[in-house]
DNA sequence: CTTAATTAATCAGTGCCCTGATTAATTCCT
DNA sequence: AGGAATTAATCAGGGCACTGATTAATTAAG
């Protein structure tokens, strides 16, 4: 008597679409390493020597997530870890030869998928689609991290 | 020397638009109801004594997943399960009168959540956000479930 | 210099999400 | 009617995502 209707929601339209990208990655680009892990590799092919921490600010995955699908990559063998000499805290990540290879390989494929993913849309649509959500997402983002929390104070 | 930029992937976005959606979710409307759980409660409210199957393919939860989100929703006392006398492997699932109060709660709580998450966009934006992120979805489940397989013979 | 605050990483706990395999009930076909 | 396919639900197993608490190393402050 008093439903709503959910396509209306944003958040539900935003699990709808990552579950829809999940299935296409899976077919697509790889059922064995995931997109999370592949924005791993990639934030090290850009910025090698990175640290834990680091690396999950650049791909949006927090200290626990990261933390998990590092280990995972370690696990395959495609990437190192390595004790900052410098900070006794930090580990140092780098891609093996074999991450540099995967990262490449799938770099290919991903290209070809979001292709076939955004097909629908026109190339101006898919701009649009970039900087729509885009600007939700960091403006939600934004409450999150209050830049400066001004004073608090009574 | 060959990293891409995420930003221009729509699974990344994506997922970083759930992850913003989640959070805000979390402040705003509940830490212990989550939207996929609301999303359960909704679709029983609209249709009473559903089977869990179809539960999930209202809501975009395959059968796995919907089976963990109602054992939750039943612990919780929100919902009940009855094994279907005309049909001895369905439960039908409806709501207890907590579960229908909740379900009103939050809905208000959720008008608000969504207000605010999409403050960033015009309400033209805002249109079109919903049309182009359905679009995609839609076109990415087609590609799943091809309607009629036509003849796939040799 | 030594204690206190901070920071990187890990761990425990909860919940979502998918696949492939299994079990139990029903329906279809001969 | 009786065996074969189909279907609803469950289970096992892997992966993503978040929070709160803990541990170890570093930095800041007295």
């Amino acid at each position: 008597m008093a439903a709503v209707d959910l396509t209306t929601h944003p958040g539900h339209l935003a699990r709808r679409l990552q579950q829809a990208h999940y299935l296409l990655w899976n077919t697509m680009v790889s059922e064995e390493i995931t997109s999370p892990q592949f924005a791993v590799l990639n934030a090290l092919v850009a910025e090698p020597g990175l640290d834990q921490r680091t690396v999950g600010e650049r791909v949006g995955l927090d200290r626990s997530t990261v933390a998990e699908v590092i280990s995972r990559l370690t696990r395959r063998g495609l990437l190192d870890k390595v004790r900052d000499p410098q900070d006794g805290r930090r580990f140092l990540l780098r891609l093996t030869d074999d991450g540099v290879r995967t990262h490449r390989k799938l770099t290919v494929r991903t290209a070809r998928m979001n292709q076939v993913f955004l097909a629908p849309l026109s190339a101006e649509e898919q701009a649009v689609f970039f900087d729509l959500i885009r600007r939700v997402s960091d403006a939600a983002e934004g409450l999150r991290n209050p830049a400066e929390p001004l004073v608090t104070q009574a």
